[in-house]
DNA sequence: TATTGACTTAAAGTTAACTTTAAGTTGTAG
DNA sequence: CTACAACTTAAAGTTAACTTTAAGTCAATA
């Protein structure tokens, strides 16, 4: 069973220009065609699509999801270099959840601080609050949009 | 106590060039200026800038950054609307913390994969394994690599 | 007061990742 | 066999977010 090119961006949600593009960057060299050039799109196929797009939505540039591809184009010869790029990948992962965990704290501060000031009908009503109506678990990211400086404390 | 350009870019990791940008763009209406034209960064732009961070590493477009500085200026009137675009953003963070996880899970199971084609010395060893051979908490990121289609069980 | 490094702006350049356009080809349905 | 929708490529266009360049100004130090 085979699909084209536009039956098989329908299915991966995405548009059909987009896989001639990454085709014709190298990212689909599994990819074959008819004698006449229409793509044909295994079932096979889509395991390496889903992997291009699990790559790319963790923020892996297409060339190197390139890299990626002409390494598993190698054979057995690549398996531990392609081993390392997703373990990087994976540590990178890790990363980007932990700084988007962070963020979201400060998200959940201003949402407390509009909540907070709309209830009062002004902004102003913050110059009257002390740290202690700040909620605790709100008060480390209050204090990173402070801008306290990371303090190293360093003893000799 | 103010800083240059050069100094706040230092201070926040980031080019003068972009903070520039920013200013041109109108993302920092707050930052004041010398007679000479040169702008100082007082300790309170520093929030915003935060802020701006923040919301930049969420993934909001710097137009929808623009647009909530610009409903700072307005003031008490659009603290709702404040408070809205703050909800939105935090429900996006929620939803990539969530896809992160999922892609997380895929690069586990691509670990695994090639952890194992590494010992073997072939990635011709998985065709050996069976199903009971992947560890139980890598299956689900194996059948969605497999693109099995999330089956919707329609009962008449 | 002269030097100098950091500042200013406007405008052009860069990069990634597509998307669109134009001109032509393929393959299926009637 | 013809029509027509969907395919093909190459090349140009788009967008966001900067960065670089060029020409000039500011302000702290010798």
């Amino acid at each position: 069973m085979f699909y084209t090119v536009g039956e098989a961006a329908k299915r991966l949600g995405v548009a059909p220009s987009t896989l001639r593009y990454y085709d014709k960057e190298g990212l689909l060299p599994f990819v074959e065609r008819t004698d006449g050039g229409i793509r044909m799109f295994k079932q096979s196929d889509f395991e390496g699509l889903r992997l291009i797009e699990c790559l790319k939505k963790t923020g892996m540039p297409l060339k190197d999801i390139k890299r990626f591809m002409d390494l598993c184009s190698l054979g057995d010869e690549s398996i531990s270099e392609r081993l390392e790029m997703i373990d990087r990948q994976r540590e990178r992962v890790l990363g980007q959840i932990e700084q988007l965990k962070e963020n979201l704290q400060i998200l959940d501060y201003k949402h407390w601080y509009y909540e907070t000031a709309k209830s009062a009908g002004t902004c102003a009503v913050h110059a009257t609050l002390t740290k202690e109506d700040i909620p605790q678990e709100l008060r480390s990211a209050r204090e990173c949009l402070e801008g306290k400086e990371a303090r190293r404390v360093v003893r000799q």
